[in-house]
DNA sequence: GTCTATACTCTGATAGAC
DNA sequence: GTCTATCAGAGTATAGAC
């Protein structure tokens, strides 16, 4: 355990030693991976991944760090174009459900194997990904400012709402399902905004 | 690793071995947990801990078989009582988060160790943890066939997707923060019915 | 930069005295 | 039922030849 502060990471295949570990994490867990197994399916031998990480930790931090920058990126491409600010959320919750769930394993691991972090790389790690939540605050209180959103309304609250219900897709979606991944960020956005009642018990739900 | 046909686990101590394994599985993970960490927590040494369970999975596996017991008991209490559907539902809500986060951990690592679960096991756990997403359905059918849930709306995503808002509730919650368990609780319950929108917006969003 | 070989620690699991 | 003592193996990490 190294956790120096690490600095940059750079070698010429990083990218593929990074997306290889990462799909075994997703797999298997961080834990129940050995560099035996990772140094394997790189096809080198375990004092050739040493000599890119000194220590495990070094790969999962090192994963992490790019994972936020990819999801990051993928949010904002998604989105930036975008003007109407209900159509804005909705397509980054398609693009958040597309990235977690085809693609890219370290976000997958970014978001479901932090618990593997010691130390220093913890609190790091959980400050980049603040940074990933406050774009998503950005969108949501333009809604807030726009009047879109209720008054009695904490967008605090449905930032960390949505993004449960928008994280757990990685538990129970499978590709063969009824459902595209599009298909899923758009109900998840309904259900966000418009709610799932019928008209007639929307408005007596009010007065609860 | 003996994932033999696991029987009935019955032992004095049981309930007590499980609750303190299950507050070290929820701190630091099931892998990241060693049987010798357990005996000594539990007062006890190692040789007398494999006396109860032969394999440290067994641990796992007899834990989470208890913490279904002890969730779809707390949310059948919860709600047996309520007759209004859309109050049965927040009932549910509000009990499962307050069982998910305070007392008992058990159920947390029902949630998020399920990866940790090998070969037979992983089957036998998930086909329980059916059982429990089941009640829900059934609480969402009753919604649906008395027509408080809109026509076009697939209960089955309701129920993945407001369970995910619920089980993230454990990566974010702190005792100490701004809402109470049964204020969260609400909350998403009312994401989930009635949305965020504002009455206007609400209107203008049906015709999307 | 990459390999071989290995050091050292900790793990889960066991055997057998009491 | 509980303890002591120990096993075999896996884990991470390292040193040094090439």
């Amino acid at each position: 355990m190294s956790n120096q502060e690490t600095s940059l990471v750079d070698f010429a295949d990083r990218e593929k030693v990074l997306a290889i570990s990462a799909t075994l994490f997703r797999e298997k867990g961080f834990e129940r991976t050995s560099l035996r197994e990772i140094s394997k399916a790189c096809g080198m031998l375990p004092g050739s991944l040493h000599y890119r990480y000194r220590a495990k930790d070094d790969i999962l931090v090192d994963m992490m760090r790019l994972a936020i920058e990819r999801i990051i990126s993928g949010i904002v491409d998604a989105t930036v174009s975008v003007d109407d600010p209900l159509e804005k959320l909705r397509a980054a919750m398609r693009a958040h459900v597309n990235i977690l769930m085809s693609g890219n394993d370290m976000v997958y691991v970014l978001l479901f194997e932090w618990r593997s972090l010691h130390g220093t790389a913890h609190t790091q790690i959980m400050a980049e990904r603040d940074r990933y939540e406050h774009y998503w605050q950005t969108i949501l209180d333009t809604l807030k400012v726009k009047q879109y959103i209720r008054e009695d309304i904490d967008i605090n609250l449905i930032r960390l709402i949505g993004l449960g219900a928008v994280n757990w897709v990685a538990t129970w979606y499978k590709a063969e399902g009824k459902y595209s991944l599009d298909q899923i960020g758009d109900a998840i956005w309904q259900m966000l905004t418009r709610g799932v009642l019928a008209d007639e018990h929307h408005e007596a739900a009010k007065k609860l």
